[in-house]
DNA sequence: TCCCGCATAGGTGATTTCCCCATGAAAATT
DNA sequence: AATTTTCATGGGGAAATCACCTATGCGGGA
């Protein structure tokens, strides 16, 4: 490499900035070359330096980190933005890496956590925290689990088939599409159609969205992302 | 500890399976008590060590390893399960999460991200691979990725009148009711609607939904209740 | 055997959707 | 002041969908 890869720390705590520039200063690889305690100072840290890292703390005094990726993205595109947070909340996690954010680091995680983090995120690849993933799978292996609540409901009076179209419906697939997919006409479908209706005592689409939704037979949640 | 963790190993290539053998010899806290070429064998062999760890490989030649994975989880609950697998495509990984697997790790991985892993999940925590991580990471920030544009080219470009429609619209009314509601014609509503979908980018009234709900405008949340 | 539930599909008229176009008023631009 | 653009208002017509009803073949129980 022939120049150290150039780190900027956003965060509002002096002490912990410290902590961070400790743990930095241990490889001869990197240089830290400005600090912030503020979204306002770290963006014009960012536009003056272009560093290759960001190590930004998600909860800042004057706005949040989130926003802050996202303007610093704009005046230095190739800086690769980690976020190190207390928080190990799924939605926090999902909307860090939404806005741009390469790497997602608990704050109590131990000091190799970071050096292995930034070297990651130098060659391309996202990086989490071994906390962070834990909190992924189980959103991944949650989607089933609230699969299984759907019981106790007139759902289960619906015939197998009639579950299909159902399934297909609330995720917003037309007559046309539903029949497409289950290889039957579009008047079988339509049939299907009123009778989950008639079952269920819904009466238009979005209601049928809503009853789904209701029983996690689709996800809304995912929708807010 | 007061005795070895026990392990299994469960893919269909010998040579494989000496491989993993080799590296779990490396430590002594590890024993691997059985193998099997099969889902089948597999099954066995869970059933009579019910082993603490086992390593199975997604893609056998009797069934599928997902399947395994639940079938396993029958006859010995407390095994945590390992993926062991050639593909890092995001579905198999979602897959073999929500069918009880712990970790999931890439064939081609080093050495110490085998042992890394058992040592997760034997503390009860999910593990994923490095190549895994980023997979799943490129779904979760894909998703919004696509509708990130969508919101770029925004809400408040709509009129005021068209704000109005949309309101009543995301909340299910129909475009009778809508005109209406605003003693208009049901030909005007329809066509502020339709300039809404253009100016959004949207192609159906499900989607419709799904913008209003992401920007506040109605409360999916409530509709869980 | 007879009946009923299930999946399949058609008919018909009303409604909605989709994609054009048109007009007058207000706002912005020149 | 003159012109252009935008906004809100509507319409026409073809296509799709909906609502409601009927019908057929098939399999499982009473």
């Amino acid at each position: 490499m022939d120049h150290k890869t150039s780190i900027i720390i956003v965060d509002d705590h002096p002490l912990f900035r410290e902590g961070l520039k400790a743990i930095i200063g241990r490889s001869a690889r990197y240089e830290v070359v400005g600090e912030a305690g503020s979204g306002r100072g770290g963006l014009l840290l960012a536009g003056k330096h272009k560093p290759d890292i960001a190590l930004v703390d998600i909860a800042l005094p004057d706005q949040s980190g989130l926003e802050l990726i996202r303007e610093m993205l704009k005046s230095s595109p190739r800086t690769r933005i980690l976020i190190i947070s207390v928080h190990s909340n799924i939605d926090y996690i999902v909307k860090a890496f939404q806005s741009g954010a390469f790497g997602y680091i608990i704050k109590v995680s131990a000091a190799d956590k970071l050096l292995e983090g930034i070297e990651h995120v130098m060659q391309g690849d996202y990086y989490m925290d071994t906390a962070v993933s834990q909190q992924v799978v189980k959103k991944l292996a949650g989607l089933m689990a609230a699969e299984k609540i759907v019981t106790g409901s007139g759902y289960d009076a619906l015939t197998p088939r009639e579950q299909e179209v159902m399934v297909l419906l609330a995720e917003g697939r037309s007559i046309q599409q539903v029949a497409d997919k289950l290889f039957i006409s579009p008047k079988t479908a339509e049939n299907h159609r009123a009778n989950i209706m008639r079952k269920l005592g819904l009466h238009s689409t979005l209601e049928l969205v809503r009853y789904a939704a209701k029983l996690g037979i689709i996800d809304i949640d995912s929708w807010k992302a």
